[in-house]
DNA sequence: TCTGGCACTCTGATTGATTGAGTGCTAAAA
DNA sequence: TTTTAGCACTCAATCAATCAGAGTGCCAGA
């Protein structure tokens, strides 16, 4: 990537500012008006036709303004950003409505959902944290009907995921909580590795139970409800998204519960696509602010923004951080050690 | 509502079906070709005149084809369409593929919203069970970390809700599991009424943790993500939400998890609601198929279509029916007696 | 009661002219 | 060498006019 004049970036940030704001091709005069720059247009003319040389504007016909290519979005999302944090202002009001809201993950993710979509004008989605290897904290066998009994796991930080099994001939609850006694003595506070690794010694139901413990703990509740979302709505009052290809395109990305999941930047940072990078060709007129939250090696969750490439970059990073640590936090008191 | 003549009603018929499927207004013309009647095209403008007057029909403009009206559809699904059934082919695909799933609510309810999607060709929305008056049958503390504890609830049926309690000061498992035990002792199979009549005798921590349970037993999990949705993508092909209004009306109805809760025909019911039927303004060019599912008076979800007024009707509610069916004998196999 | 025929209406596509915003380039000024 | 003023040029957007065609409404006759 080429290193821009002082001047340049000037000219590069300000196109960026304003065709985010307006939706329009920004002509030289009018950048100069918002600019407020001591040259004259043609000046920024020549700088213009010198950055669209580069890559970083294009103009979508000849006598139309200038507007940013995804290079130049990409230019400046890397060198005129600073890593500028969220107005202490909004800090506040956050943090207060995460104090305000129950202590319980789905609301969290709720309302980080919600305050992403706010204020990046953009469509949010949250995953909820999903652990990494997982511990088991306590099973429950629960009758619920002649012979289907419920398997409750409740895993180290809280989690629970449940699953029902059919059994080949009724059992009373005495039974089953006998077998759920014996199996949290031999195996509550394992991994998965280490209940394979001690399977022997079981008779065949509770061998039969044990498969299912494992198998529910390695493949994650995977619960497609498991996602939040927020913002799309609003999103589409964009103007990329008016034509249905536009707007079809951002739906379908919305729509599939993992799709953040492709992107997984390590926990603490935050990664930028810019106009699908040619990895979602459907998304090339939206980028996506993403970090991933919680505690790396331990339980991590995905969350970020989905919008226009015109989007306002340095707001949905901020606010992605900064959502993203207060989750983090969030997880890290609930699974701590 | 006038009831019309047997010409009249095949007239009526064939409009709609031609305009469900090609969105093109409707000439006097091509119904004669397409219905196979044997009058003349003039016949056929005579009734369709009729028919306007009636109020059944419009046109958009004086030299164009004719449109079924929100009372037009509403004759039509009304006196027009048999009981239906869905095809048994298709029946037993649909069979199948809930087979195959795994035995989980969330993994019907999913597959659920992809077979209305596919087969109304529609936006599709299921919400979980909810219990009309849940009987505990089990309550388990869970220390996470110093002063946190994990409330976990499982109730009659198999739901399970789950929250965190912030403790005053610390405590240790053994002492949570003997609060645990005891409750159980006293609570398990009571509904939270029952709760509320015994609440004597207790610790103040023990009074605090039962009224949570009761608190969470009456409010009910609430949880947005207890929501499936499929199909909007494909929906949006629709030409009537090619627009960008159409589309947000339609996306900022299927966006709310609890949107169908708002219809809540008997279970065994299902009832359509078209053109938003003056209550649902955004939606006049919309339609829903909806139908409550589960054991009347014990726990009922909602599920249903979303889509254009120009929708096929018969397969829609044919097939909300026969997915509800199925839904609510999962749901009894699930929580009966 | 139905039908053939014809006048009438309205849309949608096409064309052409016009306007104005905005650039690119050149030659002069700093 | 860099900046600026000036001017020619390009292209989208808008408007008006025209035209073909689809489809209706209605009347008079079968």
């Amino acid at each position: 990537m080429v290193e821009l004049t002082p001047r340049q970036e000037r000219v590069l940030g300000q196109v960026i500012k304003a065709y985010v704001a307006t939706a329009q091709p920004v002509s030289s005069k009018s950048l100069l008006e918002i600019a407020g720059m001591r040259v004259s247009s043609a000046t920024i003319r020549n700088e213009m036709a010198e950055l669209e040389e580069l890559g970083y504007l294009t103009h979508p016909h000849t006598s139309a303004g200038r507007v940013p290519t995804d290079a130049g979005y990409r230019y400046f999302v890397e060198h005129l950003l600073g890593e500028s944090e969220l107005p202490l202002q909004e800090q506040n009001t956050i943090r207060h409505q995460f104090h305000q809201a129950r202590t319980e993950m789905s609301q969290w993710m709720q309302l980080a959902a919600a305050v992403l979509a706010r204020s990046a004008r953009s469509a949010s989605l949250v995953t909820a944290p999903r652990l990494d290897s997982p511990i088991l904290r306590r099973l429950e066998l629960i009758s619920t009907q002649s012979r289907l009994v419920l398997l409750v796991l409740v895993l180290e930080g809280g989690t629970v995921r449940q699953r029902i099994v059919t059994l080949k001939e009724p059992m009373t609850q005495e039974a089953l909580s006998q077998v759920g006694a014996k199996l949290n003595g031999h195996y509550a506070g394992d991994t998965s590795l280490v209940m394979r690794a001690k399977f022997g010694g079981l008779a065949e139901f509770e061998q039969d139970v044990m498969a299912l413990v494992i198998e529910l703990m390695e493949t994650g509740g995977q619960s497609s409800a498991e996602t939040y979302r927020d913002g799309l709505k609003e999103v589409l009052r964009e103007p990329e998204f008016t034509d249905q290809d536009g707007a079809r395109a951002i739906v379908g990305a919305i729509e599939q519960p993992d799709f953040f999941d492709q992107i997984t930047p390590p926990v603490g940072t935050v990664q930028v696509v810019i106009g699908g990078e040619g990895r979602w060709r459907e998304l090339s007129a939206c980028s996506m602010v993403v970090a991933r939250y919680g505690v790396e090696g331990y339980a991590t969750g995905t969350l970020g923004v989905l919008g226009p490439t015109r989007m306002p970059y340095s707001r949905a990073i901020s606010t992605v951080r900064y959502v993203a640590d207060l989750m983090s936090n969030l997880v890290s008191d609930l699974y701590a050690e």
